[in-house]
DNA sequence: CCTTCAGGTTAACGACCGCTAACCTCCCTG
DNA sequence: CAGGGAGGTTAGCGGTCGTTAACCTGAAGG
């Protein structure tokens, strides 16, 4: 885990306030004036570090997907001879983190694929496959019985069920975060058990 | 059940086509000439049927608010006496028709609604609490070991799980309608269930 | 047969928005 | 101390979009 202590560049800053306003008014639903405004600069001055619009949305979904997909395959790496039952585990909480820390990110993860260049939704599209079926192998190292296909669809239903957490209760929700994210690791493990018992 | 078996009027047209179009590219993301093109009209033919965009998107979120809660509160009508699992079991049964057969107006659901006025906005959001309540009641009663807050977040994370569908493979999906309708019904209720055994 | 009206049409307006152009101002560096 | 690039600014262009205006037409009704 590589912790920053340095303040964050102007670049970080306006991808950090254009994710926040994605997922709260959509992509068409911002202005590149408010974006710029956010970080305390004018519309047109955000041409300094972007190429436009699009190329903001696009730089936001790449590095999600992109961080979503090599932190999976670090925890997968990292776990040589341990039970898949804990390699599972491990899949789990690391897309928990994700989903409570970047909140914004994880809204705009499934949300705004369609906006993007064909390329880049490609690209997208391909690293989101990859950490797809990098789950599907672990649940299936787990639940052996499960059919691929019905693997593949529980997975997707999980992510559902793990990326709600936008519509959870705002900061200073009953179970706290570190309650939350317990309860939504059993409600994961509890689905995929059910999944496999057909 | 009442089955609709006259011809779908203008109105009910349009109201399919934008929420198809909505869904797919986002509420700002469409143009009023595309919805008109859609049932072979042109752009402005459609303030014949409707005041304005935001009029459709209105009708449309607070048809689907209101349809999932009144479906809702019929099943629990109807269950006078009947084991609160059964209940349970009807009210997950209901959601995953509704997702199943209405993809464009689940992903509609949970995505435009800041798009609206004020007052449709007050209007959904109470359908919506209601709705949600009365799930939470239900899940209390089959387990009551469960606080009400993780009730309450567990029910939201549920109809993430179960909202899912349309990330789920398109027609044709290799367990077809009937198996992805059990399959998501049995893991729901596992995430039920593992949610109370903290 | 005349009227009315529901339900279309096209033209056009005004607002907004992404982006570029042109310009300015520090700060670093040789 | 010259100068140059990084990182801003404002003005404005061109296109798109929601909406309105004005007009047309076919069918129903007295």
């Amino acid at each position: 885990m590589t912790t920053r202590t340095d303040a964050p560049t102007r670049r970080e800053q306006i991808l950090k306030e254009a994710a926040r306003l994605f997922a709260e008014r959509g992509f068409h639903g911002v202005g590149v004036d408010e974006i710029g405004a956010a970080v305390g600069i004018s519309g047109p001055g955000l041409y300094r570090h972007f190429a436009g619009k699009d190329a903001m949305l696009a730089e936001l979904l790449v590095g999600i997907s992109g961080q979503l997909l090599t932190g999976a395959k670090r925890r997968l790496a990292e776990a040589d001879g341990v039970p898949a039952e804990e390699v599972l585990d491990s899949l789990i909480e690391g897309h928990i983190d994700f989903a409570l820390d970047d909140r914004p990110l994880i809204t705009l993860h499934d949300r705004e694929l369609d906006r993007l260049r064909d390329s880049d939704r490609k690209l997208v599209r391909q690293l989101q496959r990859q950490y797809v079926e990098l789950w599907v192998s672990v649940v299936r190292r787990v639940y052996p019985q499960l059919p691929e296909p019905a693997a593949r669809s529980a997975v997707h239903s999980v992510f559902g069920l793990l990326n709600s957490t936008p519509h959870l209760a705002r900061p200073g929700s009953l179970p706290g975060r570190a309650g939350t994210a317990e309860l939504l690791h059993r409600m994961a493990r509890g689905a995929f058990a059910a999944a496999a018992q057909g």
